[in-house]
DNA sequence: GTTAATTGGGCTAGTGTCAGACCATTGAGA
DNA sequence: TCTCAATGGTCTGACACTAGCCCAATTAAC
């Protein structure tokens, strides 16, 4: 009845120091950690990881020859970003879009929009405390007066916070592992004006559905923002 | 702006030992291997789950400690499973909400309302094949004529046949997952024959939704289902 | 300068997990 | 009755991972 391969699914995604670099990553390219911030000191995110600190210093050696990270030892020392988020050129997205199989890719696409839809929709059947408004507000504002540097990692903290102010971790959870699986291409999208005017009067659509306590435009205004993009990255895929 | 904690939590929820006693109770509660039926043998078994056998024997042991599988030797052996669902009395409700603390219990039903509304917004918008159709078809008719034993199985088996559907098994696992942390609770439940009616003209609107091609009336549908439930458990945690 | 606190760097002994091989048991079918 | 394929049961050597400890480098504060 209920399909087993669902459930029978590989209880690991790789080994311990592999999902520590895709951890370290989901943070650096979400911009949970910014260019020049430091990650926590490595005592500190051994124990948030849940690993020792052996395979973490691994993991951060990793990146560090990838180039995402430079550690500096000492005090006032750390692991600081280096890794920016790279222009993005037509050619990047086709690569980026080939990498990842196609059936992958529309995997994601549907997680991402069952989740977020879900996560708004929650969110705006839910009586919201002044603080909540003031810090969804608070991150639309910044969205809208970001720089081009700083549109991509600000659009992820808009998003994700709306996940995370449902009060489910699971869901927050839930949320940014979509956004980064659909990361890298987000990154490769071009960003062009008439394209971000156009997201910041969804994402005001969004707020105002949420604010207003309407589940159902909440939903239709975050399934219309995805859409978009959704319907750029499917074009790739014939 | 991104919340660290959000990104930066345990890279594992145990050892491996651990997450597969957790995964094959999964398949089993959810009842993906029913009362009577096997699990598939240990080497395939340990393939898929991406574990050594050692391990899953380990784990097949435990569970058969605690007295959810008979594992029988030589051919045509294998591990059966000895679990039926315990029959729902009120105690039996308080004291697994009880276990289970209020934060993660409301976490929970955040979560599972958010994807498994979501995955019926995504069935709805999609273009079904016929035989997607008559699969979701079946389930319900199965579901409608199930006798008690059966009922919590195949309400499972209808719920994450919607996410199935959408063809994201990111989205199906996170159902599946959904559902199982909640199951104990829905499974000390009692049902009454008028719930029971209740909940059967929910998923004849919930397929209906789907069939129409209507994402809102899915999206609600699916909300007004759960939130019974949900409104059920959540009067535990005053 | 000197100190002290903080941080990364490195080592070791012990445990968890794995891959692969081989043994033991069962029962349908020849 | 015998055979043999399928399945669980067991062992071993190798590698991954952990906890805990101490060393090395850096810099603000004195």
């Amino acid at each position: 009845m209920v399909n087993p391969l669902t459930v029978l699914r590989p209880v690991r995604a790789g080994n311990a120091f592999e999902e520590t670099v895709e951890r370290l990553l989901q943070a650096i390219k979400l911009g949970a950690v910014g260019p020049g911030e430091k990650l926590p000191p490595e005592r500190e995110l051994a124990a948030l990881l849940g690993i020792s600190r052996v395979t973490l210093r691994e993991a951060i050696r990793a990146l560090q020859d990838a180039g995402f990270l430079d550690v500096r030892r000492g005090r006032y020392g750390g692991a600081f970003v280096t890794y920016v988020p790279p222009r993005p050129g037509t050619g990047a997205l086709r690569r980026a879009v080939t990498d990842m199989g196609t059936a992958d890719l529309s995997d994601a696409l549907t997680f991402r929009m069952a989740v977020e839809c879900g996560a708004a929709e929650v969110l705006a059947a839910t009586e919201l405390t002044a603080a909540q408004r003031a810090t969804l507000r608070t991150r639309l504002d910044e969205l809208n007066a970001a720089g081009p540097g700083d549109y991509r990692r600000l659009d992820t903290a808009f998003h994700l916070c709306i996940a995370e102010l449902t009060g489910s971790s699971l869901l927050a959870a839930a949320c940014a592992d979509a956004r980064l699986r659909v990361g890298d291409l987000l990154n490769a999208i071009p960003m062009l004006q008439v394209n971000i005017e156009h997201a910041a009067a969804q994402h005001e659509a969004i707020v105002t559905a949420i604010f207003a306590g309407d589940p159902g435009a909440a939903r239709r205004a975050v399934s219309e923002h995805l859409e978009g993009t959704a319907a750029l990255l499917r074009g790739f895929l014939s």
